[in-house]
DNA sequence: CACCGGATCGACCCGAGGGTCAAGCACCCT
DNA sequence: AGGGTGCTTGACCCTCGGGTCGATCCGGTG
């Protein structure tokens, strides 16, 4: 398989399959303690199939990064209010961000329970580094305009990605045992008032109400 | 080596070679891709020493991993003033840890970079979870003295060990280009800042000065 | 029906790497 | 000198698991 095999629809199906199986044992054991073996069991076919969709094991494991990559920026994307004040749309995308994260937790779980041989590390560091930029401009745009204490930007924007990465992990680990929407409500919460120039700006961005927006998958 | 061989001078000096040439390629490639004849090969000895000073691979990690989470904790009980109030200890304890784990760079490059296949993971967990109970404990107190937001001091406690971990990360992965100092005081002021039940506490706490006080190894 | 290409199978190959071992060395102590 | 204990060696073994391959099936098309 080297790149673009055209696949009927039960291909498709086939393919998703070994995908979601991939991904929930990987979250389970981890990359390298997860045998090629272990997926092909799980999806109930023979080990050379797994070689006809994926080029390897790791070619499989890079489209799920890819996948869940764009996945979540959809999810941010769908939750942040473009015409809201910069403080409110980083509280947007936190929010959403955790949702997201809790949703897809074996994913995510995969990330990080994850040794990342060098290869990928990187790309998952680009994966955050997206992020991190993002925020990063709102940021900046809080601090011209007051609402957001004056601090380096990408600093704060660190901070930022950090707490709800953290909290995610937090919650996937069974760590933090309350749904997710009251956990997504409580790191706003935090984000915001570790950002917030003043008491008063804090305030009045956490009087916004934001609904659970049905994460778009 | 069953547990408790009695090494002479030479022998202590070859086991904590091991350990130290593992720890570094550990970091820089992970758990799972360091072969144990690359760290005989750095170490410069023949492989069958390796099994004379550890009882496999994974024993020499579990030494690691105990090595420095004493460390570490040794680290923030040097840097915390018993007698100051709770919310400056929570300060002084997470500009600690940011100054300690980028000190120990390579150590905690490789636990967070490690897939900690399943059996250690719970290894890290209990390391992380003294951690958090430690901070909990405070801020409860800084709840229960008005000093810290009401919330569930649990979650917090997440949100200071997160943040702390996080920007040790960034730092240690260099993206955050500046002196530990001066990201450990930020980080102490980032965590203060999320934790204040209000501005005037914030700055109080804020105006002390802590002195890169030198870190007990 | 013949044919084609995607889909599926599972036995097989083979190298990597963790772990073993029997023997040799260096420095004691008596 | 002889033996004891800690240290060191490197060739060897053997399992595990990623990846291959030729055979087979099956559904659609001319």
């Amino acid at each position: 398989m080297t790149d673009d095999r055209r696949l009927t629809a039960q291909g498709q199906e086939r393919k998703q399959q070994l995908l979601d199986h991939a991904a929930e044992l990987f979250a389970e054991r981890g990359y390298s303690e997860t045998r090629v073996v272990d997926i092909v069991r799980a999806a109930g076919v023979a080990k050379g199939l797994f070689y006809w969709y994926f080029e390897n094991k790791e070619a499989l494991f890079r489209e799920l990064v890819e996948l869940n990559r764009m996945r979540l920026r959809r999810a941010q994307a769908a939750a942040i209010d473009p015409n809201a004040e910069s403080l409110l749309r980083i509280r947007q995308g936190a929010e959403a961000s955790v949702r997201f994260m809790a949703r897809y937790a074996h994913f995510f779980a995969l990330l990080e329970v994850e040794n990342l041989e060098k290869a990928f590390a990187d790309e998952r560091r680009k994966g955050t580094e997206v992020h991190v930029a993002d925020v990063a401009a709102q940021i900046r745009e809080g601090i011209a305009d007051g609402t957001v204490r004056d601090e380096p930007a990408d600093l704060l924007a660190f901070g930022v990605v950090g707490t709800v990465g953290y909290y995610g992990h937090f919650h996937r680990t069974g760590r933090v045992p309350m749904p997710v929407d009251e956990l997504a409500a409580f790191v706003g919460r935090f984000v915001v008032c570790s950002l917030a120039s003043d008491e008063e700006i804090a305030r009045r961005v956490l009087a916004v109400r934001l609904d659970p927006s049905p994460a778009t998958v």
